[in-house]
DNA sequence: AGCTGTCAACCAACCAGTTAGTTAGAGTGG
DNA sequence: CCACTCTAACTAACTGGTTGGTTGACAGCT
């Protein structure tokens, strides 16, 4: 047996995410991502307190990472919108997760992270509407919502393909 | 005190309906359900037979009442979806119980009776292509699913007003 | 020895579902 | 109009299994 405090947590942390992705807060079993981390059920409790504060730190690690990966290109939203898609299909834990999260804890309950995030993205589109690169028949943070939610069409039609995002995108931006 | 079979259930399925959108199946509780309705937990399992299938009681009933209360007008997408978006606001209740829906059970567990409504809205939309009325650069599949998941805009965008989904729509039909 | 990571076993609260029994009220016969 | 019965709506209390959370002991490392 190896005794890896980092390693143990890093076991239960990816379990977990599995089973609040799956099952969402109310439905994910303590027990199960226990067993799944191949740890013991008292280690969560000694590691992240409570089964509600392991999934903050699942989410704020989720939202974390997409923020730290992606980068908006302003300039370019289509394509933008396609590499959104791209990580949604790669990683649909985290579109579950928020998902979750909205339904669970109401839909103002959005990660500090996640709201810093999101205003230096209207920032960075109001530059560009201002430099001229981005039409401004909409306003930034409007245009921002639109690219988000159209990114995400395969939550509610999931035959939707990249290129309809893209195409979608294009047309509300063009 | 009165005795009615009928209105007791329809009390019930009213607290049901609550809960459901509330808390989700799994977060969902019985109990809970039978104090808000007034009635006797044991009348739930006597006329619903299980938790599962009240949810699905309610969310027929809830689907069933959306689609006969809203026709599509294939040649005003962006009035549509503005009708859609009133229609969320109004009802929240069916937005969170189909999002419940779609992550608790899996994408694909869509209701019997949406299917087929989904299916009459892209051929009246198709049949509109075909006189002129609605230009083609989106397949009438792909269109609907645009113009539907633009009008719960509001799902991931709290902000997002009515005007800002029919401009969309309007930009993605024109 | 002493500190730390780990765990089996345990606990109280909770929860979906059941049951044995109670009661309102419609029907019936006088 | 009354007394009686029968049925179906209704209920309080219970059950068996589950769940989030705890604890005291054990094992590995310095």
């Amino acid at each position: 047996m190896v005794r890896d405090k980092e390693a143990t947590k890093r076991k239960l942390l990816d379990a977990a995410t599995a089973e609040f992705a799956t099952y969402g807060i109310a439905g994910a079993r303590v027990d199960r991502i226990a067993k799944n981390a191949g740890a013991n059920k008292a280690l969560i409790y000694a590691y992240f307190c409570s089964k509600e504060h392991l999934f903050e730190m699942v989410v704020q690690e989720q939202v974390d990472l997409a923020i730290r990966t992606l980068t908006i290109t302003p300039e370019d939203l289509p394509g933008y919108a396609g590499k959104l898609f791209d990580r949604y299909l790669e990683h649909p834990q985290l579109l579950r997760l928020m998902g979750w999260l909205r339904l669970e804890n109401g839909f103002d309950a959005m990660p500090e992270a996640e709201i810093r995030a999101h205003a230096d993205k209207v920032a960075a589109i109001r530059e560009a509407q201002r430099a001229g690169a981005v039409p401004d028949h909409f306003d930034a943070e409007e245009l921002l919502s639109l690219v988000v939610h159209l990114s995400i069409l395969g939550f509610s039609s999931p035959t939707a393909t990249r290129d309809l995002v893209v195409r979608a995108v294009g047309r509300i931006v063009g």
